[in-house]
DNA sequence: AAATCAACCGAAATCGTTTTCGGTGTTTAC
DNA sequence: GTAAACACCGAAAACGATTTCGGTTGATTT
């Protein structure tokens, strides 16, 4: 580990760092012969700029902070690829942090990236944050932020979100065009903004198609997991004459309906069908395989991290950054547990 | 973005900033006068330590590099938030980079974590990766390296692995103990150190229980993905009569295998017991539910970076460090899709 | 009264890169 | 033949934090 310095090289040239540093950087006030010698020399040692020193000098780190709520999630995972992918693409490089939902953590991974000096951060908002002071803060500090999926009106930044509400609404749409009469939702809490726009798309959906909308038929789960929706599904059982069709918050919450369904003979999708959220893999391989809208979280991942660079770009130049809300489409995946 | 240093700190109490950082930092030739004084102005004005001057002058970033084939991945997203979260534990922070399985971008990714001076790096090799020269460069070069999951055993440096051999062994023979005679296995191309394991473990476990070993009754598919699962199945379709258990080399061929193998009215397991193995979510919500072999991706993680803590503290007190190998253990899962 | 010794504090060098602001020589213009 | 223009290069000052090595007090011994 002989590190190789300007002055090294300089050195052993008999020329001035500055000239050295000035040559590799093409400036036009040194000849090109010293360029072309300190540019060999340079080659020839292996030399790589410092990275803390430039940091240190140019008060940037190409690096940017990335926050998820999970990061073994499917759509998250997408995301995070999508973000990375985008960032090298510019010469960033990406620490990755996982709030787990909770507030407290959350506040805490945006103290750890603001302490490692990161030039700027993504993040999607935890379910638990009520509260986004810890956000703002970041943003009046200079800092540039974008926000991705888990987003909240009040913060003055760039975000990228799916819309949530028109998602619902087609999926929802296209379980009655293909045939069902009564729908039945299942969701978490109302608390996170995206389980309100799809609960809003859905009963949209219904009105607009002239059906009633029942609120015993929307059934709220503890958390979103498989379990969750199995346990959603023993109610929708004691309906199971009346229900035809399931629109379910999240894929999981939907296979897990799907499974216990089964178990007790209900036909998918001649009896009930059932439509998922966010086209995770497991959806191609359940079985049947389920319908569900196509979230694409890589897609969200490059865009976030495209906005984030602009207000890189217009911060360096100090220009004004223009705040911008990217909405990503969403799709329709018909597979087989609808008609 | 007034930004606090100790230059300020020392100005406004009329000492050296050599003063107010021992004090910071409790240096016991600091008066305890001194001390209070300076830790309160510096809490008043919530001073934080500029990072990039911290690494510069320390030669540490406290940050680590992460290279994993993939990160949407059931098994490496779960090594990764292993990784991170004890990372955090120890204070550093962890910049991922997936090399998709080429060995090109393999050897860019490690360039540009050098770039950025990580102070460490964790790195599953990628499937195609055949040289390994790239990786002894930089363990030569001083800079801590701890290989998990796809190792090399040519490399000379602590390592953290699941044992394929064992726990393809152990499948096997649990699908030979539910009374399978005639099992075939499913795999990708003899290349990679996990397929090779896998399909030792494999016959060895026929061998031992004195069944034959069938060359006709191991299915090698380009990928490894659903649907090379599900055209192997194809393929076993035609030994249906013969076939009593599949053991696949991944959940995602199994599945495949599944979905295949029952569209044509095979019973699983009556007819045909079905093997998978990592334990994805998947594998609990096929159906029927999929018998597999768990291998503990966050345990890895977390042990994958207790290694390279090791050695990062090992090289600050220019200790020798012992290179170690740890083999976490796994444990089969059994579900439905065997006896 | 001189010497010794603690207890505190600071000057200055470092880490490596970047950039401003002059300073040399050398060439061109009149 | 002098002045202006030009082409090149370097000294030095940042960027902040850290740490060594003395130095200055005042108190304590001899």
């Amino acid at each position: 580990m002989t590190n190789v310095t300007l002055k090294k090289i300089a050195e052993s040239l008999g020329i001035s760092t500055a000239t050295v540093s000035k040559a590799l950087k093409d400036y036009p006030d040194i000849s090109e012969k010293t360029k072309e010698k300190v540019k060999q020399l340079a080659e020839e040692l292996n030399y790589k700029p410092n990275s803390f020193a430039q940091s240190l000098r140019n008060k940037e780190s190409k690096i940017i902070g990335l926050i998820a709520p999970q990061i073994v999630h499917h759509f998250f995972a997408n995301i995070i690829k999508g973000v990375i992918d985008a960032a090298e693409e510019k010469g960033y490089l990406v620490i990755t942090l996982q709030s787990g939902e909770s507030y407290e953590i959350e506040k805490r991974q945006i103290q750890l990236l603001l302490d490692k000096n990161v030039d700027g951060i993504l993040i999607s908002l935890s379910d638990t944050t009520i509260n986004y002071k810890h956000v703002s803060a970041v943003i009046e500090d200079g800092v540039p932020v974008v926000l991705y999926d888990k987003i909240s009106k009040l913060l003055d930044c760039s975000k990228v979100i799916v819309n949530d509400r028109k998602a619902a609404y087609n999926a929802t749409k296209y379980l009655i065009e293909t045939g069902c009469k009564s729908i039945a939702h299942i969701r978490g809490h109302l608390k996170p903004q995206t389980t309100i726009d799809r609960f809003m798309g859905y009963k949209k959906a219904l009105q607009d198609h002239g059906l009633p909308f029942d609120d015993h038929l929307v059934y709220e789960t503890k958390q979103l997991s498989f379990e969750d929706g199995y346990l959603a599904a023993e109610d929708i059982l004691k309906n199971r004459d009346k229900i035809d069709g399931v629109f379910a918050f999240t894929d999981l919450l939907a296979t897990g309906a799907l499974v216990r369904l089964k178990e007790e003979g209900v036909r998918i999708p001649e009896d009930i069908s059932i439509m998922g959220f966010s086209n995770w893999f497991l959806t191609k391989v359940t079985s049947p395989s389920l319908s569900t809208v196509d979230q694409p979280g890589y897609i969200m991942g490059q865009e976030a991290f495209r906005l984030l660079y602009n207000e890189l770009q217009s911060k360096k130049r100090e220009e004004t950054v223009v705040k911008q809300v990217i909405e990503i489409p969403t799709e329709i995946v018909p597979r087989n547990s609808t008609r």
